[in-house]
RNA sequence: GUGGUUGUAGCUCAGCUGGUUAGAGCGCUUGAUUGUGGUUCAAGAGGUCGCCGGUUCGAACCCGGUCUUCCACCCCA
């Protein structure tokens, strides 16, 4: 009995216009990439488990695919570990290989084993598919495609603000309004915790601070207290949660909450800077605010901290997020390194995109010229046809078999063909082609001698 | 990893407290229309009811397991 065949949880196949879409995004963000001075690298999809294991915390080596090792694995395990049945011992001795979790740790392994052949500052863009075994919901996958844009080896702030506006750039090219890029700085962070008392919980600090919008208030303040922050410590953040208006008048209230925190006062500083460069440049299509409770997970990020969010009413978690990392190579041993980028969730940008309905409806046109098939003689001259429209660039074909009429022009509409071409007996008699527009239903002759009109017109 | 949810035709979904041959719309095929699609009309094809097992005279329906979907945690693109 043949079983029905299915694919792993979290994974998906991609049907061709979906690809096509998928194309259309990858293109775009490709072309700004490149045009902000980005370089092309890829790396191999799965890494050394101990180039990712470690990285990204406990719950990241959680979610990290491992490979098992090859032939006969069992034999290397001694039997206390095997006795024992503990995956964490376990797992090193039967895995060395791992598929890799994000683009960034690979990067700075990259940077760290080319440091000789790169022109610092480095800047380089990536687009290759990640896996996590993470549980899957809606836009989030086991595999999915990342788009990153790093820059290794420059400290200004103005990479910062250049990263800004290529988020921007990407966006407003993808017809996507008002897609929000929330900032902040993880010297603010660092700041508030000293202020408040609590240098040493900044993690548990930040991780609650996090979920303001999701729990509110209260909400946080209770796991702040389950996390260990003292009373003293938590009624010191209030201020923070009243925190609105302008980014001009938040940075103020920042500046006089974090006055006695020089570290603090370094972060509102950097994001002050940032934001007026910005504004003074002026952003096309996206947004720019300041959210003191963005902290995200990576724990490797010291400076700015970047994460975007889908136009209001699109409910979607992050569809792109970054920032700055003083010491990422130093995991690799490579110091006073500093590098800053962003990354594009492109899997959540194409649902994003969808739910808008902001692909270009040509995107479908597979094709743009479909010749009728009427039998052998009459299809020699299309074929003929056909070849001449292909050395010009147009996407043409023949259709394969001498079909009822009905059925090829069934395939066209659905193949969403905006041209047909006839040429049966008639027209061969005649010497000339007919083409047919399918959303006017007008019909034109062309000589067949002369297909150049033809495709001057189109 | 924890708790919940979902799965019936290619797609979107009905299907009563378990009871004969499991339904609809859309799509598909064929014909009206042997050289004209997207509209209309008629006919037709298509289902191991996710999978495995159990209870029962009898299971799409009840029970257990498993996979999948989505949701809340966790975390995150």
């Amino acid at each position: 009995m043949a079983q029905k065949p299915g694919i792993p949880k979290g994974t998906r196949d991609f049907s061709p216009s979906e690809v096509q879409k998928r194309n259309y995004i990858f293109g775009i963000v490709r072309k700004h990439f490149e045009t902000f001075g980005f370089q092309p690298i890829e790396t191999p999809s799965f890494e050394n488990s101990e180039t990712l294991m470690g990285k990204y915390g406990d719950e990241g080596d959680r979610l990290i695919f491992k490979i098992l090792n090859s032939g006969d694995y069992l034999k290397k395990v001694d039997e206390a570990t095997y006795g024992a049945k503990d995956a964490g011992k376990m797992t090193p001795k039967i895995s060395e290989k791992a598929l890799r979790y994000d683009l960034t740790v690979p990067f700075a392994r990259y940077v760290v084993m080319h440091q000789n052949e790169i022109d610092f500052p480095f800047k380089r863009y990536q687009i290759q598919p990640v896996w996590r075994a993470d549980r899957p919901q809606k836009g989030r996958f086991r595999e999915f495609f990342q788009c990153d844009a790093d820059v290794v080896g420059a400290n200004s702030l103005l990479q910062e603000v250049e990263l800004v506006q290529l988020y921007d750039a990407v966006f407003t090219d993808l017809k996507l309004e008002g897609a929000t890029i929330k900032m902040n700085n993880r010297k603010i962070l660092s700041g508030i915790a000293e202020v408040i008392g609590a240098q040493d919980l900044l993690i548990d600090f930040t991780v609650a601070l996090d979920k303001l919008d999701k729990k509110g208030e209260e909400g946080v303040k209770k796991e702040m207290s389950e996390r260990g922050l003292s009373a003293q410590a938590i009624a010191k953040v209030e201020p923070l949660f009243s925190l609105s208006g302008s980014n001009l008048e938040q940075l103020q209230a920042l500046k006089k909450m974090l006055k006695d925190s020089e570290i603090g006062t370094k972060g509102v500083e950097e994001l002050q800077f940032i934001i007026e460069t910005v504004e003074e440049l002026g952003l096309q299509s996206a947004n720019l605010a300041i959210d003191v409770t963005l902290a995200r997970g990576l724990n490797y990020y010291t400076g700015a901290i970047f994460e975007v969010a889908a136009p209001k009413g699109v409910k979607m978690g992050s569809i792109g997020g970054g920032g700055r990392y003083d010491d990422l190579t130093g995991i690799f041993g490579m110091k006073d390194v500093s590098g800053v980028g962003i990354s594009f969730g492109l899997d959540r940008i194409y649902l994003v995109l969808e739910e808008l309905n902001l692909f270009p409806q040509e995107i479908d046109q597979s094709l743009q010229v479909l010749c009728l098939n009427f039998g052998d003689k009459e299809s020699q001259a299309a074929l003929k046809l056909v070849t001449e429209l292909r050395k010009n660039g147009i996407k043409a074909d023949l259709y394969p078999s001498s079909a009822k009429i009905n059925k090829q022009f069934k395939y066209a509409n659905n193949r969403n063909v905006p041209y047909v071409i006839s040429i049966g007996s008639q027209e061969l008699q005649d010497g000339e082609f007919t083409v047919k527009n399918m959303q006017s239903g007008e019909q034109v002759n062309y000589a067949l001698s002369t297909p150049r009109v033809f495709i001057e017109n189109l």
